[in-house]
Order: structure tokens, then C-alpha cells, then sequence
DNA sequence: ACCCAGGTGGCCC
DNA sequence: GGGCCACATGGG
């Protein structure tokens, strides 16, 4: 680990991978309901539940609200933990209507913390979940950590703390306060995980390789390089 | 036939 | 506070 320095990673990644404007989204809300579906499942799988919410012509709040339950799961089943979900994204879409009559500007116009406890409160909402909610559809400036973000903190000799806060805190502590830089960050962290920094590390091309610990330590027998 | 994905909640100690 | 388990589909 010989980079450690996070906006000289910052700059590698977005030199390797571009730009990723994330979250990729029509409204707030359809991030919201992204945030819940892509818990542990593939975005693939969470596109085609997002794109048969949109045609039965349930994403937005109200509708949602006042969904037929077993159309919901049968709406979002190839995102997984279908019945889970359908549940809780129909409760929290009752709680949007019912605190806020279903208007977001007005539930995301208040102090940061205020709607993090109410969002971390509602079930299925935890702490990544909550955060990228608050960054990607409140446009709050705060960092999403996420298993990617925790793993690439080991290999790289970031962050020695595991547990969500102190990560979250190393990185805020450390980038630019901005929304924008939070939310490209976070972004390129998946993008690096989803290429390379799997349980079973993908060294071929990382673009932080010559900074990962597998590298110098031998993890690896082969002869290819590691990565993070 | 495994293993895992842009996690969370409930339970246990 | 951490460790373990169920939750479920679809791709490698």
C-alpha cells in the first residue's frame, strides 16, 4: 500500500472508469425504491423490477401505497427477497404519504441526521440503504459505504476500523464536503469492486494494483499481479 | 453444483 | 458491540 493518498485514488478511478453519474434514475423516488431493490442483488436483475413497476404504473407514491401486495411482489420478483421487499417498500411509501402527503421536497428539506434516524427507523431501510437515499435522491453530502468499500479499505491499508461508522468518517474526514464528489466516490468504489475487488480478487487491469496488499504479500501463487 | 450480488432484521451472547 | 441466519432471483 503505497498510494494511500484517497483523492490520488479518486483521480485513478475516475481516469480508469469515467465519470459514473450515479444514481441512474427518472425521480427521487424511483432512487429510493432502487435503493431497497438492489439490496444484496444484482442492478440487472433490480432494472427489469424497476421496469415493471414503471409499466403496471407503480412507481410513485401513491400507487405504491396503495398497491395490491401480491401484484407488488409478482411486479419486483427478479430483484429477490421479493416478499420482503414488496412489504417494505409498500410501507415506506404509505409513510411518505401518510407523513408527507407524498411530497419528497418536503420530506428531504430538513437537517440531514433528522431524516437519517426517520429513514433508519422504517424497516428495511439500514444504514446504506439510508445513506445513499440521503446522498443520491436529498442530494445530502454524505458517504455511502457499502461491502466494496469496507474490503477495498483492507486491501489498501485505508481505514483500519471495519465497522460503517468509522469508514463512513475516514472518508468524509478526507474528501471534499460535496455531494457531487460523495456520490462519484461511492460510484467508483462499486465499479472497482464489481471488477476486481470480489472475495476472489480479479487483478487483470485494477487500476489500484500497484497499492493493493495482495500484491506484495502473495496471497496469490500465480504469477499474475493482485489487486484490491 | 456451487458462489455471490450496490443489505437488513432478528436473535444470541 | 459482533457473529450467525433467513430472505430469493438470476448470472457466472
Amino acid at each position: 500500500m503505497i498510494e494511500s493518498d484517497i483523492m490520488n485514488i479518486y483521480q485513478k478511478l475516475l481516469d480508469h472508469f469515467g465519470k459514473r453519474n450515479w444514481w441512474p434514475a427518472e425521480t427521487s423516488f424511483e432512487i429510493m425504491v432502487g435503493a431497497i431493490l438492489t439490496q444484496q442483488t444484482t442492478w440487472k436483475n433490480v432494472e427489469r423490477a424497476i421496469n415493471n413497476l414503471k409499466r403496471e404504473n407503480l412507481m410513485n407514491i401513491d400507487a405504491l401505497a396503495k398497491a395490491d401486495i401480491s401484484k407488488l411482489e409478482r411486479t419486483i420478483r427478479s430483484s429477490g427477497f421479493f416478499r420482503q421487499k414488496a412489504s417494505r417498500l409498500k410501507n415506506i411509501a404509505s409513510h411518505l404519504m401518510s407523513e408527507y402527503n407524498g411530497d419528497l421536497n418536503v420530506f428531504f428539506d430538513r437537517d440531514t441526521n433528522e431524516i437519517r434516524e426517520e429513514l433508519l427507523a422504517l424497516k428495511g431501510i439500514g444504514q446504506e440503504t439510508a445513506d445513499s437515499i440521503l446522498l443520491y435522491a436529498g442530494g445530502k453530502p454524505i458517504f455511502v459505504v457499502d461491502g466494496y468499500t469496507i474490503r477495498i479499505c483492507e486491501r489498501l491499508g485505508l481505514c483500519a476500523e471495519k465497522n460503517y461508522d468509522e469508514v463512513q468518517k475516514w472518508f468524509m474526514k478526507r474528501l471534499p464536503k460535496a455531494a457531487e464528489v460523495y456520490g462519484e466516490m461511492h460510484a467508483l468504489i462499486v465499479e472497482l469492486g464489481k471488477h476486481h475487488c470480489k472475495a476472489e480478487p480479479k487483478c487483470n487491469g485494477c487500476p489500484l494494483m500497484e497499492s493493493c496488499s495482495f500484491h506484495s504479500k502473495n496471497n496469490h501463487q500465480t504469477e499474475l499481479q493482485s489487486t484490491i
